[in-house]
RNA sequence: GGAGAGGUGGCUGAGUGGUUGAAAGCGGCAUCCUGCUAAGAUGUCGAUCGGGAAACCGGUCCGAGGGUUCGAAUCCCUCCCUCUCCGCCA
Protein backbone atom coordinates (compact mmCIF):
# COMPACT_ATOMS: atom_id res chain seq x y z
CA UNK A 1 0.00 0.00 0.00
CA UNK A 2 1.34 3.64 -0.34
CA UNK A 3 2.88 5.37 2.47
CA UNK A 4 0.20 7.51 4.49
CA UNK A 5 3.57 9.72 5.14
CA UNK A 6 3.64 10.83 1.64
CA UNK A 7 -0.09 11.71 1.18
CA UNK A 8 0.04 14.34 4.32
CA UNK A 9 3.54 15.52 3.39
CA UNK A 10 3.34 15.82 -0.58
CA UNK A 11 -0.19 15.75 -1.67
CA UNK A 12 0.61 17.37 -5.07
CA UNK A 13 2.91 14.07 -5.52
CA UNK A 14 0.26 12.00 -4.58
CA UNK A 15 -2.10 13.67 -7.23
CA UNK A 16 -0.05 14.10 -9.74
CA UNK A 17 0.42 9.91 -9.64
CA UNK A 18 -3.27 9.14 -9.80
CA UNK A 19 -3.63 12.03 -12.63
CA UNK A 20 -0.71 10.45 -14.85
CA UNK A 21 -2.23 7.01 -14.05
CA UNK A 22 -6.03 8.22 -15.11
CA UNK A 23 -7.04 8.15 -11.66
CA UNK A 24 -10.04 10.28 -10.36
CA UNK A 25 -8.33 12.69 -7.87
CA UNK A 26 -11.25 13.14 -5.76
CA UNK A 27 -9.78 9.92 -4.21
CA UNK A 28 -7.39 11.82 -2.54
CA UNK A 29 -9.73 14.45 -1.13
CA UNK A 30 -11.80 12.15 0.39
CA UNK A 31 -8.93 10.34 1.74
CA UNK A 32 -7.17 13.45 3.37
CA UNK A 33 -10.92 14.13 5.07
CA UNK A 34 -11.41 10.64 6.29
CA UNK A 35 -7.77 11.27 7.60
CA UNK A 36 -8.76 14.35 9.85
CA UNK A 37 -11.19 12.77 11.13
CA UNK A 38 -9.39 9.69 12.18
CA UNK A 39 -6.61 11.91 13.67
CA UNK A 40 -9.14 13.92 15.74
CA UNK A 41 -11.44 10.83 17.55
CA UNK A 42 -7.71 9.40 17.76
CA UNK A 43 -6.72 12.25 20.02
CA UNK A 44 -9.80 12.05 21.75
CA UNK A 45 -9.60 8.72 22.56
CA UNK A 46 -6.39 9.10 23.85
CA UNK A 47 -7.38 11.86 25.94
CA UNK A 48 -9.91 9.64 27.78
CA UNK A 49 -8.06 6.50 27.64
CA UNK A 50 -5.45 8.67 30.07
CA UNK A 51 -8.26 10.06 32.52
CA UNK A 52 -9.21 6.40 32.99
CA UNK A 53 -5.53 5.01 33.41
CA UNK A 54 -5.23 7.69 36.20
CA UNK A 55 -8.68 6.83 37.36
CA UNK A 56 -7.84 3.08 38.02
CA UNK A 57 -4.60 3.89 39.23
CA UNK A 58 -6.49 6.10 42.27
CA UNK A 59 -9.16 3.44 42.45
CA UNK A 60 -11.98 5.98 41.38
CA UNK A 61 -14.17 3.20 40.54
CA UNK A 62 -17.15 6.32 40.31
CA UNK A 63 -14.83 7.82 37.58
CA UNK A 64 -14.05 5.19 36.04
CA UNK A 65 -17.09 3.46 35.27
CA UNK A 66 -18.38 7.27 33.54
CA UNK A 67 -14.84 6.58 31.61
CA UNK A 68 -15.32 3.24 30.54
CA UNK A 69 -18.77 4.44 28.69
CA UNK A 70 -17.11 7.20 27.11
CA UNK A 71 -14.23 5.45 26.39
CA UNK A 72 -16.43 2.40 24.58
CA UNK A 73 -18.49 4.80 22.84
CA UNK A 74 -15.57 6.88 21.20
CA UNK A 75 -13.28 3.62 20.23
CA UNK A 76 -16.64 2.74 18.01
CA UNK A 77 -16.61 6.01 16.33
CA UNK A 78 -12.86 5.08 16.07
CA UNK A 79 -13.17 1.79 14.12
CA UNK A 80 -15.95 3.19 11.53
CA UNK A 81 -13.86 5.86 10.69
CA UNK A 82 -10.95 3.32 10.78
CA UNK A 83 -12.25 0.87 8.34
CA UNK A 84 -13.32 3.31 5.84
CA UNK A 85 -9.78 5.03 5.84
CA UNK A 86 -8.15 1.62 5.13
CA UNK A 87 -10.19 1.01 2.34
CA UNK A 88 -9.92 4.29 0.75
CA UNK A 89 -5.73 3.84 1.60
CA UNK A 90 -6.24 0.50 -0.80
CA UNK A 91 -7.40 1.83 -3.74
CA UNK A 92 -4.08 4.67 -4.40
CA UNK A 93 -1.70 2.89 -6.83
CA UNK A 94 1.72 2.84 -6.33
CA UNK A 95 3.25 6.35 -7.43
CA UNK A 96 5.20 6.01 -11.04
CA UNK A 97 8.69 7.01 -10.80
CA UNK A 98 9.39 10.06 -12.89
CA UNK A 99 10.80 8.66 -16.09
CA UNK A 100 8.00 6.19 -16.66
CA UNK A 101 6.19 6.90 -20.11
CA UNK A 102 3.11 8.93 -18.90
CA UNK A 103 0.13 7.34 -21.32
CA UNK A 104 -3.49 7.12 -20.95
CA UNK A 105 -3.50 2.66 -22.15
CA UNK A 106 -1.37 0.28 -24.15
CA UNK A 107 -1.19 2.46 -27.13
CA UNK A 108 1.25 4.76 -25.22
CA UNK A 109 3.75 1.82 -24.10
CA UNK A 110 7.00 2.41 -25.55
CA UNK A 111 9.04 0.26 -27.34
CA UNK A 112 12.72 0.21 -25.71
CA UNK A 113 14.02 -2.85 -28.34
CA UNK A 114 13.13 -5.83 -30.49
CA UNK A 115 15.73 -8.67 -30.27
CA UNK A 116 15.84 -11.77 -32.55
CA UNK A 117 14.84 -12.68 -35.93
CA UNK A 118 10.68 -12.53 -36.93
CA UNK A 119 10.63 -15.55 -38.81
CA UNK A 120 9.86 -15.72 -42.69
CA UNK A 121 7.79 -18.60 -43.86
CA UNK A 122 7.54 -19.91 -47.77
CA UNK A 123 4.27 -21.57 -46.97
CA UNK A 124 0.67 -20.70 -45.53
CA UNK A 125 0.92 -21.05 -41.84
CA UNK A 126 -1.02 -22.29 -39.60
CA UNK A 127 -2.00 -20.30 -35.83
CA UNK A 128 -1.57 -22.17 -32.75
CA UNK A 129 -5.03 -23.77 -31.97
CA UNK A 130 -4.57 -25.37 -35.82
CA UNK A 131 -1.01 -26.73 -35.28
CA UNK A 132 -1.71 -27.98 -31.67
CA UNK A 133 -5.13 -29.98 -32.58
CA UNK A 134 -3.40 -31.68 -35.45
CA UNK A 135 -0.49 -32.93 -33.99
CA UNK A 136 -2.82 -33.81 -30.99
CA UNK A 137 -1.47 -32.13 -28.33
CA UNK A 138 -3.67 -29.42 -27.28
CA UNK A 139 -7.56 -29.91 -27.13
CA UNK A 140 -9.93 -26.99 -25.82
CA UNK A 141 -13.42 -28.98 -27.53
CA UNK A 142 -13.15 -31.46 -24.74
CA UNK A 143 -11.83 -28.86 -21.92
CA UNK A 144 -14.56 -26.78 -22.33
CA UNK A 145 -17.21 -29.94 -22.38
CA UNK A 146 -15.86 -30.41 -18.94
CA UNK A 147 -15.21 -27.17 -17.50
CA UNK A 148 -16.55 -24.45 -19.82
CA UNK A 149 -14.62 -22.27 -22.16
CA UNK A 150 -11.15 -20.67 -21.95
CA UNK A 151 -9.77 -23.95 -20.13
CA UNK A 152 -7.65 -26.62 -22.23
CA UNK A 153 -5.84 -29.93 -22.09
CA UNK A 154 -2.51 -30.01 -22.87
CA UNK A 155 -1.51 -34.04 -24.11
CA UNK A 156 1.23 -36.16 -24.64
CA UNK A 157 4.07 -34.16 -26.50
CA UNK A 158 2.18 -30.57 -25.47
CA UNK A 159 2.19 -31.89 -21.79
CA UNK A 160 5.70 -32.92 -21.81
CA UNK A 161 6.76 -29.68 -23.34
CA UNK A 162 5.63 -27.94 -20.53
CA UNK A 163 7.39 -29.95 -18.18
CA UNK A 164 10.63 -29.23 -20.41
CA UNK A 165 10.37 -25.64 -20.28
CA UNK A 166 9.47 -25.56 -16.18
CA UNK A 167 12.73 -27.97 -15.86
CA UNK A 168 15.11 -25.49 -18.36
CA UNK A 169 14.13 -22.55 -16.38
CA UNK A 170 14.14 -23.96 -13.24
CA UNK A 171 18.17 -25.00 -13.97
CA UNK A 172 18.56 -22.17 -15.23
CA UNK A 173 17.57 -19.51 -12.49
CA UNK A 174 18.62 -22.19 -10.07
CA UNK A 175 22.53 -21.60 -11.65
CA UNK A 176 21.71 -17.39 -10.74
CA UNK A 177 20.97 -17.94 -6.89
CA UNK A 178 17.08 -18.03 -7.22
CA UNK A 179 15.54 -20.27 -4.63
CA UNK A 180 12.74 -22.78 -6.27
CA UNK A 181 9.58 -22.80 -4.51
CA UNK A 182 6.46 -24.50 -4.71
CA UNK A 183 3.80 -22.39 -3.03
CA UNK A 184 0.28 -22.33 -2.31
CA UNK A 185 -2.35 -21.53 -4.30
CA UNK A 186 -4.85 -20.50 -1.87
CA UNK A 187 -4.51 -17.42 -0.10
CA UNK A 188 -6.13 -15.58 3.13
CA UNK A 189 -7.92 -12.42 1.94
CA UNK A 190 -6.02 -10.39 4.61
CA UNK A 191 -2.78 -11.45 2.92
CA UNK A 192 -4.54 -10.88 -0.49
CA UNK A 193 -5.07 -6.96 0.25
CA UNK A 194 -1.71 -6.88 2.28
CA UNK A 195 0.23 -7.89 -0.98
CA UNK A 196 -1.77 -4.91 -3.07
CA UNK A 197 -4.13 -7.01 -5.41
CA UNK A 198 -7.16 -7.36 -3.73
CA UNK A 199 -8.92 -3.91 -4.06
CA UNK A 200 -12.50 -3.55 -5.18
CA UNK A 201 -11.61 -3.51 -8.90
CA UNK A 202 -8.99 -6.37 -8.56
CA UNK A 203 -11.79 -8.30 -7.01
CA UNK A 204 -13.62 -9.32 -9.50
CA UNK A 205 -10.43 -10.67 -11.19
CA UNK A 206 -10.33 -13.78 -8.16
CA UNK A 207 -11.62 -16.59 -7.37
CA UNK A 208 -12.81 -17.14 -4.12
CA UNK A 209 -13.78 -20.32 -2.17
CA UNK A 210 -16.89 -19.13 0.26
CA UNK A 211 -16.73 -22.11 2.07
CA UNK A 212 -13.00 -21.54 2.93
CA UNK A 213 -12.50 -18.21 2.90
CA UNK A 214 -9.65 -18.53 0.50
CA UNK A 215 -8.46 -16.87 -3.05
CA UNK A 216 -7.33 -18.67 -5.77
CA UNK A 217 -4.34 -16.69 -6.75
CA UNK A 218 -4.16 -15.10 -9.98
CA UNK A 219 0.23 -15.65 -9.70
CA UNK A 220 2.85 -17.15 -7.57
CA UNK A 221 3.76 -13.83 -6.79
CA UNK A 222 0.81 -13.46 -4.72
CA UNK A 223 2.34 -16.00 -2.26
CA UNK A 224 5.62 -15.78 -2.82
CA UNK A 225 5.83 -12.64 -1.65
CA UNK A 226 4.47 -13.67 1.77
CA UNK A 227 7.61 -15.63 1.98
CA UNK A 228 9.28 -12.47 3.72
CA UNK A 229 6.00 -11.25 5.36
CA UNK A 230 6.69 -9.43 9.23
CA UNK A 231 9.96 -10.03 8.69
CA UNK A 232 12.89 -7.73 9.58
CA UNK A 233 15.58 -9.09 6.86
CA UNK A 234 19.48 -8.89 7.33
CA UNK A 235 20.73 -7.32 3.72
CA UNK A 236 23.79 -9.44 3.72
CA UNK A 237 20.72 -12.04 2.34
CA UNK A 238 19.83 -9.38 -0.30
CA UNK A 239 19.05 -9.60 -2.95
CA UNK A 240 16.63 -12.05 -2.10
CA UNK A 241 15.77 -14.10 -5.00
CA UNK A 242 12.85 -16.59 -5.39
CA UNK A 243 11.86 -19.03 -8.49
CA UNK A 244 8.60 -20.38 -7.90
CA UNK A 245 5.99 -22.61 -10.01
CA UNK A 246 1.97 -22.63 -9.52
CA UNK A 247 -0.75 -22.67 -11.40
CA UNK A 248 -2.68 -19.05 -11.85
CA UNK A 249 -6.38 -18.95 -11.70
CA UNK A 250 -8.17 -15.63 -13.54
CA UNK A 251 -11.49 -15.30 -14.31
CA UNK A 252 -10.69 -12.29 -17.36
CA UNK A 253 -14.08 -10.70 -16.47
CA UNK A 254 -15.10 -8.27 -19.13
CA UNK A 255 -12.81 -9.65 -21.74
CA UNK A 256 -16.08 -12.11 -23.77
CA UNK A 257 -14.93 -12.19 -26.63
CA UNK A 258 -11.58 -10.81 -26.43
CA UNK A 259 -8.74 -13.44 -27.51
CA UNK A 260 -11.60 -15.88 -27.72
CA UNK A 261 -9.64 -18.38 -30.32
CA UNK A 262 -7.17 -20.82 -28.65
CA UNK A 263 -5.58 -20.92 -25.01
CA UNK A 264 -4.09 -16.96 -25.14
CA UNK A 265 -6.27 -16.23 -22.46
CA UNK A 266 -7.58 -18.75 -19.89
CA UNK A 267 -9.01 -18.84 -16.50
CA UNK A 268 -6.08 -21.46 -15.26
CA UNK A 269 -2.74 -21.71 -16.43
CA UNK A 270 1.04 -22.82 -15.10
CA UNK A 271 3.87 -20.16 -14.59
CA UNK A 272 7.28 -19.89 -13.32
CA UNK A 273 7.53 -17.11 -11.41
CA UNK A 274 10.10 -14.59 -10.20
CA UNK A 275 10.36 -12.88 -7.02
CA UNK A 276 12.68 -10.48 -5.58
CA UNK A 277 13.66 -8.73 -1.77
CA UNK A 278 16.13 -5.82 -2.33
CA UNK A 279 17.38 -2.64 -0.51
CA UNK A 280 15.38 0.00 -1.81
CA UNK A 281 18.69 2.05 -3.15
CA UNK A 282 19.39 -1.60 -5.14
CA UNK A 283 15.71 -1.86 -6.89
CA UNK A 284 16.14 -0.21 -10.18
CA UNK A 285 19.79 -2.28 -10.54
CA UNK A 286 17.74 -5.44 -9.37
CA UNK A 287 14.96 -4.49 -11.93
CA UNK A 288 16.93 -4.41 -14.72
CA UNK A 289 18.49 -7.74 -13.42
CA UNK A 290 15.08 -9.33 -13.68
CA UNK A 291 14.90 -8.22 -16.69
CA UNK A 292 18.18 -10.06 -18.22
CA UNK A 293 16.97 -13.07 -16.86
CA UNK A 294 13.75 -13.17 -19.28
CA UNK A 295 15.81 -11.80 -21.73
CA UNK A 296 17.87 -14.40 -21.31
CA UNK A 297 15.26 -17.50 -21.31
CA UNK A 298 13.11 -16.33 -24.72
CA UNK A 299 17.07 -15.94 -26.51
CA UNK A 300 17.29 -19.01 -25.44
CA UNK A 301 14.28 -20.20 -26.41
CA UNK A 302 14.62 -18.63 -30.08
CA UNK A 303 11.47 -16.76 -29.47
CA UNK A 304 11.32 -13.02 -31.32
CA UNK A 305 10.33 -10.47 -28.66
CA UNK A 306 10.43 -6.78 -28.02
CA UNK A 307 11.06 -5.11 -25.01
CA UNK A 308 8.32 -2.55 -23.92
CA UNK A 309 8.29 0.17 -21.19
CA UNK A 310 4.75 0.20 -19.99
CA UNK A 311 3.01 3.77 -19.73
CA UNK A 312 1.59 5.17 -16.59
CA UNK A 313 -1.80 4.32 -17.61
CA UNK A 314 -1.12 0.98 -18.50
CA UNK A 315 0.66 -0.10 -15.97
CA UNK A 316 -0.20 -2.43 -12.60
CA UNK A 317 -1.30 -0.86 -9.42
CA UNK A 318 1.62 -2.03 -7.74
CA UNK A 319 4.02 -0.86 -9.69
CA UNK A 320 6.49 1.98 -10.30
CA UNK A 321 7.55 1.14 -13.49
CA UNK A 322 7.43 -1.98 -15.60
CA UNK A 323 8.30 -3.66 -18.62
CA UNK A 324 6.74 -5.86 -20.46
CA UNK A 325 8.13 -8.53 -22.79
CA UNK A 326 5.57 -8.86 -25.90
CA UNK A 327 6.61 -12.37 -28.40
CA UNK A 328 5.96 -12.30 -32.40
CA UNK A 329 3.05 -14.22 -32.62
CA UNK A 330 3.28 -15.17 -36.93
CA UNK A 331 -0.71 -15.76 -36.80
CA UNK A 332 -1.09 -12.35 -35.83
CA UNK A 333 1.83 -10.44 -37.77
CA UNK A 334 2.56 -8.81 -34.32
CA UNK A 335 3.87 -8.71 -31.08
CA UNK A 336 1.70 -9.99 -28.03
CA UNK A 337 2.48 -9.40 -24.31
CA UNK A 338 3.70 -12.71 -22.54
CA UNK A 339 5.81 -11.71 -19.65
CA UNK A 340 5.88 -8.52 -17.36
CA UNK A 341 8.52 -7.41 -14.44
CA UNK A 342 8.04 -4.96 -12.07
CA UNK A 343 9.48 -2.55 -9.84
CA UNK A 344 6.86 -2.68 -6.95
CA UNK A 345 9.41 -0.38 -4.79
CA UNK A 346 8.18 -0.52 -1.19
CA UNK A 347 4.20 -0.77 -1.87
CA UNK A 348 3.69 -4.79 -1.23
CA UNK A 349 6.43 -4.43 1.48
CA UNK A 350 4.79 -2.13 3.47
CA UNK A 351 1.71 -4.41 3.10
CA UNK A 352 3.08 -7.73 4.24
CA UNK A 353 5.59 -5.51 7.03
CA UNK A 354 8.65 -6.71 5.31
CA UNK A 355 11.72 -4.05 6.61
CA UNK A 356 15.26 -4.66 6.39
CA UNK A 357 17.54 -3.79 8.93
CA UNK A 358 20.57 -1.33 7.26
CA UNK A 359 24.48 -0.98 8.08
CA UNK A 360 23.62 2.10 10.21
CA UNK A 361 21.07 0.28 12.44
CA UNK A 362 18.21 2.47 10.67
CA UNK A 363 15.15 -0.01 9.62
CA UNK A 364 13.34 0.82 6.05
CA UNK A 365 10.64 -1.08 4.00
CA UNK A 366 12.79 -3.39 1.64
CA UNK A 367 11.46 -2.99 -2.16
CA UNK A 368 10.44 -6.32 -3.50
CA UNK A 369 10.36 -7.23 -7.41
CA UNK A 370 8.03 -9.70 -9.37
CA UNK A 371 8.89 -11.22 -13.55
CA UNK A 372 7.58 -13.73 -15.38
CA UNK A 373 9.81 -16.43 -15.69
CA UNK A 374 7.46 -18.65 -18.32
CA UNK A 375 3.99 -18.54 -18.60
CA UNK A 376 3.38 -21.62 -20.33
CA UNK A 377 0.26 -20.92 -22.02
CA UNK A 378 1.39 -18.21 -23.97
CA UNK A 379 5.17 -19.33 -24.33
CA UNK A 380 4.20 -22.69 -25.38
CA UNK A 381 2.11 -20.41 -28.46
CA UNK A 382 5.02 -18.71 -29.70
CA UNK A 383 6.75 -21.57 -29.50
CA UNK A 384 4.31 -23.24 -32.56
CA UNK A 385 4.03 -20.91 -34.16
CA UNK A 386 7.59 -19.28 -34.67
CA UNK A 387 9.10 -23.02 -35.35
CA UNK A 388 6.63 -24.83 -37.37
CA UNK A 389 6.99 -26.41 -40.70
CA UNK A 390 5.86 -26.49 -43.84
CA UNK A 391 4.68 -30.12 -42.52
CA UNK A 392 2.93 -28.82 -40.03
CA UNK A 393 5.54 -29.93 -37.27
CA UNK A 394 7.65 -28.19 -34.61
CA UNK A 395 11.28 -27.90 -33.99
CA UNK A 396 12.63 -27.49 -30.82
CA UNK A 397 14.67 -25.07 -30.15
CA UNK A 398 18.64 -26.17 -29.16
CA UNK A 399 18.73 -25.07 -25.54
CA UNK A 400 15.12 -27.20 -25.15
CA UNK A 401 16.46 -30.35 -26.79
CA UNK A 402 17.98 -31.94 -23.85
CA UNK A 403 14.89 -31.03 -21.66
CA UNK A 404 12.61 -32.38 -24.31
CA UNK A 405 14.20 -35.65 -25.70
CA UNK A 406 12.96 -35.00 -28.83
CA UNK A 407 13.53 -32.39 -31.10
CA UNK A 408 10.73 -31.95 -33.57
CA UNK A 409 7.08 -32.65 -32.77
CA UNK A 410 5.03 -34.29 -35.58
CA UNK A 411 2.20 -35.91 -36.45
CA UNK A 412 2.30 -39.64 -34.75
C1' G B 1 -12.09 -34.95 12.30
C1' G B 2 -11.37 -36.36 18.09
C1' A B 3 -8.30 -35.48 22.89
C1' G B 4 -4.58 -32.53 25.19
C1' A B 5 -0.55 -28.57 25.58
C1' G B 6 0.94 -23.96 23.99
C1' G B 7 1.49 -18.95 21.19
C1' U B 8 5.39 -13.06 25.29
C1' G B 9 10.91 -8.29 22.30
C1' G B 10 15.91 -9.97 16.57
C1' C B 11 16.12 -15.16 19.15
C1' U B 12 15.47 -18.32 23.80
C1' G B 13 12.42 -17.67 27.85
C1' A B 14 10.15 -15.76 33.10
C1' G B 15 5.74 -13.61 34.40
C1' U B 16 -1.77 -15.88 36.47
C1' G B 17 -5.81 -9.19 38.02
C1' G B 18 -2.96 -3.08 39.86
C1' U B 19 4.44 1.51 39.11
C1' U B 20 5.41 -4.97 33.66
C1' G B 21 6.78 -2.42 27.64
C1' A B 22 7.66 -6.59 30.35
C1' A B 23 13.06 -10.49 34.53
C1' A B 24 17.09 -13.35 32.73
C1' G B 25 20.07 -15.29 28.88
C1' C B 26 21.58 -15.02 23.75
C1' G B 27 22.34 -11.49 20.05
C1' G B 28 23.26 -6.21 18.25
C1' C B 29 25.65 -1.44 19.07
C1' A B 30 29.26 1.89 21.81
C1' U B 31 33.39 2.40 24.95
C1' C B 32 37.32 0.09 27.73
C1' C B 33 40.84 -3.92 28.21
C1' U B 34 44.09 -6.82 24.72
C1' G B 35 50.39 -7.49 20.43
C1' C B 36 46.28 -9.88 17.05
C1' U B 37 42.05 -13.21 17.52
C1' A B 38 39.09 -15.21 21.25
C1' A B 39 37.52 -14.22 26.04
C1' G B 40 36.30 -10.24 29.55
C1' A B 41 34.34 -5.28 31.80
C1' U B 42 30.85 -1.22 31.58
C1' G B 43 26.96 1.10 29.25
C1' U B 44 23.15 0.79 25.73
C1' C B 45 19.34 -1.43 22.39
C1' G B 46 11.46 -3.21 20.78
C1' A B 47 7.64 -1.74 17.21
C1' U B 48 4.00 1.56 15.85
C1' C B 49 0.63 5.86 15.87
C1' G B 50 -0.62 11.08 17.29
C1' G B 51 1.36 16.04 18.79
C1' G B 52 6.06 18.97 18.41
C1' A B 53 11.32 22.44 14.76
C1' A B 54 13.51 19.57 18.50
C1' A B 55 14.27 17.92 23.41
C1' C B 56 10.20 15.52 24.69
C1' C B 57 4.99 14.30 25.81
C1' G B 58 0.85 11.01 25.10
C1' G B 59 -1.65 6.49 23.01
C1' U B 60 -1.46 1.38 21.26
C1' C B 61 0.92 -3.41 20.88
C1' C B 62 2.45 -10.02 25.07
C1' G B 63 -1.13 -14.76 17.97
C1' A B 64 -6.13 -12.04 16.00
C1' G B 65 -10.94 -10.33 17.34
C1' G B 66 -14.73 -9.79 21.03
C1' G B 67 -16.16 -9.90 26.43
C1' U B 68 -15.77 -9.45 32.05
C1' U B 69 -13.50 -5.53 35.38
C1' C B 70 -12.53 0.96 37.98
C1' G B 71 -8.04 -1.74 36.07
C1' A B 72 -6.18 -7.60 31.74
C1' A B 73 0.04 -10.41 29.08
C1' U B 74 -2.75 -12.54 33.28
C1' C B 75 -10.04 -14.38 33.75
C1' C B 76 -14.11 -15.82 29.79
C1' C B 77 -15.69 -16.62 24.43
C1' U B 78 -14.65 -17.14 19.05
C1' C B 79 -11.06 -17.70 15.37
C1' C B 80 -5.95 -18.54 13.49
C1' C B 81 -1.37 -20.97 14.15
C1' U B 82 2.30 -24.54 16.48
C1' C B 83 3.33 -29.14 19.13
C1' U B 84 1.88 -34.32 21.15
C1' C B 85 -1.47 -38.56 20.78
C1' C B 86 -5.58 -41.00 18.00
C1' G B 87 -8.43 -41.38 13.39
C1' C B 88 -8.45 -40.57 8.07
C1' C B 89 -5.65 -39.84 3.76
C1' A B 90 -1.82 -38.72 -1.33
Amino acid sequence: MIDIDLIRKNPQKVAQGLTKRNKDVALLEQFQKIDDQWRTAMTTGEAIRTHQKKAAQERNIEKGKELKEELKKQEDTIGRIEKERYELLLEFPNIPFDDVPVGKDERENKEIKKEGTVPSFDFPIQDHLQLGEALNIIDVKTAAEVAGSRFYYLKGKGALLEIALLHFALDMLSSEGFEAIIPPVMIRPEVYEKMGRLSASQREERYFLEKEQLYLIGSAEHTLGPLGMDTLHTPENFPKRYVGFSTAFRQEAGTYGKDARGIFRVHQFDKVELYAFSLPEQSETEHQFLLSMQEKIYTALEIPYRVVAICTGDMGPTDARQFDIEAWIPSQHTYREIASCSNTTDYQTRGINAKVKKADGTTQYAHALNATGIAMGRTIIALLENNQQANGSIRIPKALVPYCGYDTITHE
